[in-house]
DNA sequence: CTGAAAGCGCTTACAG
DNA sequence: CTGAAAGCGCTTACAG
């Protein structure tokens, strides 16, 4: 590629003034720049990134920490959406990414040495292991971060309205006459916990009780931990006439397990997800879950991230939560009596 | 972070001594390396991979060129996962990878003007249109290139063996008894090619001909196309008795619109699809179909991308398939007469 | 309005 | 065995 140096000869000025000319810089005579602005795009010169990022003391690259633990990672159809929007913004706004590994090569690095080696303007931690000290480390640093899906206080935080989801999808089981309703939740975290508080102060609100074994720690897209625990909550001497999956992926083990006890979904036991992957329209019946809106969680990352770097002053650190919406499936029995021209459900 | 020169203070030797210990030059005291080595891992030195990139032409970044056209991109579970396993193998190499992109910020570059802005040591071209001349210029460029599922002279091409699957397919169909045989088969390319030839031959080995309505073109994971095109096969006079669809997200299309026709699924009209996507293991019936490899597929991709790249006389340009796996679902019904003790199927 | 010069953080001939 | 110097391709005070 043609540097900077061969464009100032092929323009007859001087290094200095083909940069300014480039940079938008005012001291620079019209007619001059208007040349170099044509032959710079007729030779199709760019800045050499490198040279420019060691100079400027920025990369226009952002860091996204997008661990694989937990099942999380490109594999997960989630966190895989998230991701496809929050590069489709950031490249908007001019930004590339890369991902903060921490084996590269031969070389250990911790995550935050990865992302000095590599000089990232930002951080987005999208999937990782939020108790890591490691992670712990890139939080704390001087980077502007953002977090998807959990909490910190030195960070933006981008999320899910997980309490309203909950509470949603909870009052829709209810209202269909299920009060015998199991939940199997993820493993702890604020997501979790906050899940957890929105279905217990739905139950309450409604007052509901439900014995103790029916909430049960499974792990977020496990369907085996989830086909395991469901067939306990099947041996129960009484058991949920509904089941609440940690995430639509279990949920397709709670199904498989359901079935192979004998049993109808949701005639006999009804399933719901979260999450709204596209795997929950696939499954017969549709599983009825809490749509999270991957689209806007990625761009509303990147635009918080952007501007953090770019307008630090004027960017608040603070949680953004997104509105989520209830897919209505079938996969939850009616079991309210019939009435006036609903459609009748034998027991 | 520290720079050279702070670690080169603290240890007491010039600058460039430590750059030479730091490097593994052999002309250094054996003391004096040890101690630059022991201080830089002490202060956690890493160099600026810019300041390096500038200077050595070499940036241990690879551009993935992973467009969303034609229902690709991250939002495709099989380039997803595709994508997860060169970046690990990448990662154990020690590059890292950035996305190739065509309108960053208000500059709109071309895909190889991109990749000289970045400086990628190489390039993986793993979803794209593979007849855009912004994609050709990047495969005649100079840049070590590999191509995910599809045949250019100038690149080393990593694919499944797909006329292999095409034919284990379409000889397991067959051997189930099956001779009305549907091709809904994706837009013209060569791997779409090849399927196709590979089909035919297998009808040919088996002495079977199959009417031209049977073969029809669709649209790689576009699950409405498959609908359509679906009705159309059902709506003809003599109906196929299996369907093969594109992809396995192809072929929730397929199911949805034959049970939609009141038909069951394998008893009236047998499915299979191509990919052995986790969609395929959730239906109901489990789709037969062809599994790819994508854990090889990527990391296949990433060895030869870097061997090229590190050892270029050593590496040919060549393709390299790898092996398929026929995953047999529930979603083909055997029309074999009933004999011995196998299991009976009623017409 | 234009350009010479310094410097970003490295690596690597070259000299000693 | 060690270090001073040049240079990778840029940007930006500063001088004119």
């Amino acid at each position: 590629m043609a540097t900077i140096k061969e464009l100032s000869i092929k323009c007859g000025v001087s290094v200095s003034t083909v940069s300014k000319a480039l940079n938008g810089y005012k001291d620079i005579g019209d007619e001059t720049r208007r040349n170099i602005l044509r032959i710079a795009s007729e030779i199709g010169y760019f800045p050499d990134s490198n040279a420019r990022a060691l100079k400027m003391k920025k990369t226009y690259n952002l860091g996204v920490l997008f661990s694989t633990m937990f099942n999380h990672g490109l594999r997960n159809e989630y966190f895989a959406h998230i991701l496809a929007s929050f590069n489709e913004y950031a490249t908007n706004r001019g930004y590339d990414i890369n991902f903060i590994e921490h084996n590269i090569g031969n070389r250990k690095m911790s995550f935050l040495e990865h992302c000095r080696y590599r000089n990232f303007d930002g951080v987005c931690i999208a999937c990782a292991d939020f108790f890591d000290s490691e992670v712990l480390d890139v939080v704390n640093s001087k980077l502007p971060v953002v977090v998807i899906d959990h909490v910190f206080h030195e960070a933006i935080s981008i999320l899910s309205d997980n309490m309203d989801g909950m509470r949603q999808l909870t009052q829709y089981i209810i209202d269909q006459g299920h009060s015998r309703i199991a939940f199997i939740h993820g493993t702890n975290s604020s997501v979790t916990h906050n899940r957890l508080v929105s279905f217990y102060q739905a139950l309450k609100d409604n007052n509901i009780t439900i014995p103790p074994e029916y909430v049960i720690e499974g792990v977020y897209r496990d369907a085996e931990v989830a086909e395991s625990i469901t067939q306990k909550l099947l041996d129960l001497p009484m058991r949920p006439t509904c089941i609440i999956a940690p995430d639509d992926y279990s949920a397709l083990g709670v199904m498989n397990t359901v079935r192979r006890n004998g049993l109808k979904i949701p005639d006999d036991v009804s399933i719901v997800g979260f999450d709204g992957i596209s795997l929950a329209q696939a499954l017969e019946p549709k599983l009825t879950t809490i749509r999270q809106d991957t689209d806007r969680i990625g761009a509303e990352a990147a635009k918080q991230l952007i501007n953090l770097i770019e307008n630090p002053m004027a960017t608040t650190i603070s949680n953004v939560y997104l509105k989520v919406q209830l897919m209505r499936g079938g996969s939850v029995r009616n079991m309210n009596p019939v009435m006036g021209d609903e459609e009748s459900q034998k027991d």
